[in-house]
RNA sequence: GCUCCGGUGGUGUAGCCCGGCCAAUCAUACGGGACUCUCGAUCCCGUGACCCGGGUUCAAAUCCCGGCCGGAGCACCA
């Protein structure tokens, strides 16, 4: 029975039943093969060898999501075995939980890979007295060879006693790098070339950042994860396309070890429009370079980021939710997030001016000073006020595009704008039929505000602003932005109209 | 090249396994209207898609074959 054969089977199988259910496209998961309540156990895996993205949120939310659907479990895993290519980044580790946690999921369990390796060096044994892994001292290129052709080397077929001799030299530090490496056996002649004997173990003498000089043979992720998912008793696996020859590779170890290989599903490769392709080592480049603030500036695809711009988890929840977990390859706007976050935000985020780029006006003929009470969150019906009086900041944008017309002073007055503006009554009349009603700030009531994101805005912004310091608030006639911290100036975080 | 996977409106997505109730769902985008006071919000209305060609069938987005296009993997990376 070939692969595809057996793939088949299961999908069949495992189909069985789950029909019905429809509607609710939107808000739920589609259910999930062979998923009983109670018993799904799901696994985030990530490699810490930089901050969470906007993809590990996919991962975190469709695997955490599903767990807490069937009552099951959701284990962290830190697939952390690379030291040198992926070398794992120390501060990263406790982002992603804080990022997972902020996502709202509590994992159940957290595993460091790098610290349980002497448990795979076990089952590494195992399976070379069971004569289904080898040492091998065919360097890359040989072994490619071998591989294309579909060769056994000659490597393959020692025995046992003495793979395990070379094994435990291995362990010992007798070899060098490049020198020898344990492979699985496989199927040299497997119509996928990529299928065929792979590397299991190999020695990297690198200090790692979180177990130092303790090992000097370290498993391959396939390996690692192979072990962990069952140890773990992961029921369903859902991650990347690009993991799916893994599990062509996997399943050969858990037939030698006779264990039932979990239920996978993969997705394709999410782009988002915004974000072009950014690697975690040209991000880290651009960080050190200073052309980026940090790993949470806010033109930057890390959740610390969306955080620091003020978006809600549950904003970045429904939108993977969205996405649902199809095979083929995505391209998508960041448009989809932010209309998610701005229904959630909308009803809640307080109103204020801010005047970018402000332009001074002094008001002839203006009666009297008043109170000018304005909307402060239309929802609630809750109000803020601002002092009506003769002088007046307006932006640029609105001053140059509507001088020389009547203009709204939104719930204040009606004024011919110009520097010198002339004062045309308080009632609102019919302006509004050219939508000229713009914002403005009072001279004695404003502080000087930036607001950080694609770039960079300066101006000024009314003072009952700091009632919202950490909470977002809506900048009338601009954008949805995070008040971050309120001193002599006002920063905040642009985070999406 | 080899192995595998996928192609539904501008962008995503449901439906496909078990053919008819699909002149195709939902969201977003876009266009128009409403709103005595922001808006890219809200409320109405509207535009807009089954990759192509054969085949099977009374009937095909759904099944079969071929083509075209796109993607992933083919590492001592994850």
């Amino acid at each position: 029975m070939d692969e595809k054969g057996r793939e088949r089977l299961i999908q069949k199988y495992g189909d069985l039943g789950e029909r019905e259910k429809r509607k609710e496209q939107e808000t739920a998961l589609p259910p999930l093969e062979k998923a009983e309540k109670g018993k799904v156990v799901m696994r985030f895996a990530p490699n810490p060898n930089g901050p969470p993205t906007l993809g590990s949120a996919r991962g975190i939310i469709v695997n955490g999501e599903y767990a807490r659907m069937y009552d099951g479990k959701f284990i962290v895993r830190f697939d952390d075995t690379d030291p040198r290519t992926k070398r794992p980044m120390l501060e990263a580790y406790d982002w992603y939980l804080e990022d997972i946690e902020w996502l709202g999921y509590k994992p159940d369990e957290v595993i460091y890979a790098s610290k349980r390796i002497p448990l795979y060096y076990d089952y590494a044994r195992k399976l070379i007295e069971m004569d289904k892994a080898y040492t091998c001292f065919c360097s890359q290129k040989e072994f490619k060879e071998y591989r294309d052709k579909g060769v056994e080397c000659p490597h393959r077929n020692i025995e046992p006693e003495e793979s395990l001799e070379v094994w435990e030299g291995m362990l010992d530090g007798e070899y060098e790098e490049g020198e020898v490496v344990l492979r699985i056996k496989t199927d040299m002649k497997h119509k996928d070339p990529a299928i065929r004997d792979w590397v299991a173990f190999r020695i990297i003498k690198e200090s790692h950042p979180l177990t130092g000089d303790s090992f000097v043979v370290y498993p391959t992720l396939d390996f690692e994860s192979a072990i962990e998912d069952h140890l773990c008793g992961i029921t369903h696996i859902i991650r990347g396309k690009d993991l799916i020859d893994s599990e062509r590779r996997q399943r050969y170890i858990y037939q030698y070890f006779g264990w039932e290989y979990p239920v996978t599903k993969h997705w394709g490769r999410v782009k988002i429009f915004e974000f072009g392709k950014l690697s975690t080592s040209s991000l880290r480049r651009d960080i050190d370079s200073g052309k980026y603030e940090g790993w949470d500036d806010p033109r930057l695809p890390t959740i610390r980021a969306f955080r620091r711009r003020g978006f809600e988890s549950e904003a970045i929840k429904r939108f993977f939710i969205s996405l649902g977990v199809g095979e083929n390859d995505i391209s998508i706007s960041l448009k989809n997030l932010y209309a998610e976050n701005r229904k959630i935000v909308d009803p809640k985020a307080n109103r204020y001016f801010f005047v970018w780029d402000p332009v001074r006006v002094e008001i002839d003929g203006l009666p009297e000073e008043i109170d000018v009470e304005l909307p402060l969150n239309p929802t609630k019906g809750t109000k803020r006020r601002l002092k009506g009086e003769k002088v007046v900041y307006v932006t640029k944008d609105d001053f140059e595009r509507l001088r020389g017309q009547v203009v709204r002073l939104k719930d204040f007055c009606n004024v011919l704008l110009d520097s010198k503006a002339e004062f045309r009554g308080f009632e609102l009349g019919d302006v509004k039929k050219g939508r000229n009603i713009i914002h403005w700030l009072p001279e004695s009531e404003v502080m000087p505000c930036v607001v950080i994101g694609e770039k960079r805005w300066e101006g000024l912004v009314e003072r009952n602003v700091a009632q919202d310091e950490g909470r977002v608030v809506q900048f009338e006639r601009f954008a949805f932005c995070r008040i971050e911290r309120v001193g002599d100036e006002v920063l905040s975080i642009y985070a999406h109209p």
